[in-house]
DNA sequence: CTGGATCCCAATAGATACTG
DNA sequence: CAGTATCTATTGGGATCCAG
């Protein structure tokens, strides 16, 4: 957090090796960026607040360093609200469109691995069967 | 690490929600845990030697503690070389075969985004199609 | 108000050295 | 070989402050 080191003030935090499972993980490779990701992509939050409201209770400094770490790279863009000039306006890019198989896949394991899950299978069914149309609608939704 | 605390010592962490991608990321949602799985899994390693090897250079007190928790959530056992008493072998169990599919979206959207892939097409169409090999072959491979 | 930044301090992760 | 012990660095929680 409260760094002073400007090499990773300007973002990269240098890659551990050429794997892309390792590429990947550098980028959301916490207990924190997937959740917000979630919130992005599956649950159509745009907001600060909106995310910062999730039921896992993230703290705001928490927040607003991984929204500053996806911007860098490039998963997200910050922008205002073109009607509203206070509010700040989370996108995701393509790039972070590209994410919501791998979370998609996270949820069909936890659904089916979690005990406090009532009906996993129904669970997989469902979002195997609209993974093109959740991606669908979160595009349309996190339009510019 | 060093724990006295014998709640911890049990293993649950205690989960943040009853969301099943919060739920998965309870278990792996680290920067190491999906490296480790990715080794057991997609190069058929099973030794701590051969895992504490890996080109990312995990410490070894990172990897006994990743190990003794992904034994407790049940994604893996640990247990001694039937053919080497002194040989310690790690066998992901059907819980952690099921987490290929997300090590492959993994990889997936690591190889497109990442600039150093050199021909990330075929690295998904690669893993796309041999999505049933790949978890065959673990499963053989990790046979007790 | 919203969207953060900052500070303090506790907790966790990690590198390195060492051991049964 | 397969870890543990120790010590340091980083992260995280919670409160508070502040700019637009």
């Amino acid at each position: 957090m409260s760094d002073k080191d400007p090499e990773k003030q300007a973002g990269q935090s240098q890659r551990r090796s050429g794997c892309p499972i390792s590429f990947s993980l550098d980028i959301f490779g916490d207990r924190w960026t997937l959740l917000i990701l979630r919130d992005l992509l599956l649950h159509g939050k745009r907001q600060f607040r909106e995310l910062a409201g999730s039921e896992e209770g993230i703290a705001t400094n928490i927040l607003s360093d991984r929204l500053k770490r996806l911007e860098v790279s490039g998963v997200l863009v910050r922008e205002r609200d073109p009607n509203d000039r206070r509010q700040v306006i989370y996108t995701t890019t393509e790039k972070g469109l590209g994410l919501i198989p791998v979370l998609l896949e996270l949820a069909a394991w936890g659904a089916i691995h979690d005990p406090q899950t009532d009906a996993p299978e129904d669970f997989v069914a469902t979002y195997a069967k609209d993974r093109e149309t959740v991606i669908a609608r979160t595009r349309k939704k996190h339009q510019r």
